[in-house]
DNA sequence: TCAGTCAAGCTGTCGC
DNA sequence: GCGACAGCTTGACTGA
């Protein structure tokens, strides 16, 4: 694929490390799903050490505390319907971080590349490719998201804010997010309130 | 209980 | 036709 993500300021890339501490939860209190508490206790420390400590763990030690290593598989249970449940596989902060490393590295793999990384860390293929997808979609929507607010600030700057310029771009704004608004905390000066929306 | 997150599902498009 | 992609949407799961 020939298509380039735009240039990333200082305040994207700032913001990419805070999305990746928080999709890691290094910065939060709790363990995020598919990782055991031995997993979460040795990176504790910090993501920097991370890499080290992951060697140091053996796959055994791993699938024995994690219980969704990695939960691949698309048996799930069935509903009264007879329906199959839907089955979401929770993939550990080693797996995320290692994806999100590359990810920060190249935004597109090509199939050697997606093989082996989802070889080293023990997802399939359409896996890592997934992933890869949605964290594309999602940084686009980020993107999307401080563009349209930034152009909020702008036209409060230029005394423009009568309820026009303001409803429509956040008519815009709704078009591109119709089911949800991420990071809108990041933006506290906005009012977001029912009314906007 | 409810809102947010995210892997996976679905649909349409594109290049080969 | 096939595989990979974008652009949503769904549904399981979680924390407040």
């Amino acid at each position: 694929m020939s298509e380039t993500l735009k240039p990333r300021t200082t305040s994207f890339l700032i913001e990419d490390i805070l999305s990746i501490t928080e999709s890691t939860g290094f910065n939060s209190k709790q363990p995020k799903t598919g990782m055991c508490p031995a997993q979460w206790e040795k990176s504790e420390s910090g993501p920097e050490q991370l890499g080290a400590q992951e060697n140091e763990m053996s796959f055994g030690e791993r699938e024995s505390c994690d219980t969704s290593y990695p939960n691949t598989s698309a048996t799930g249970s069935f509903t009264t319907s007879g329906k199959q449940k839907r089955s979401r596989a929770a993939f550990t902060h080693l797996q995320v971080l290692e994806l999100e490393k590359k990810f920060n590295h190249q935004k597109y793999l090509s199939a050697p590349e997606r093989a082996h990384l989802a070889g080293t860390l023990r997802l399939t293929e359409t896996q890592v490719k997934i992933w890869f997808q949605n964290r594309r979609y999602k940084t686009k929507r980020k993107q999307q998201t401080n563009e349209l607010c930034k152009d909020i600030y702008k036209s409060e700057g230029l005394g423009l804010e009568n309820e026009f310029v303001r409803a429509s771009i956040l008519a815009t704004f709704y078009k591109t997010h119709t089911y949800r608004a991420p990071n809108l905390c990041d933006f506290p000066r906005l009012h977001w309130t029912p009314t906007l929306w």
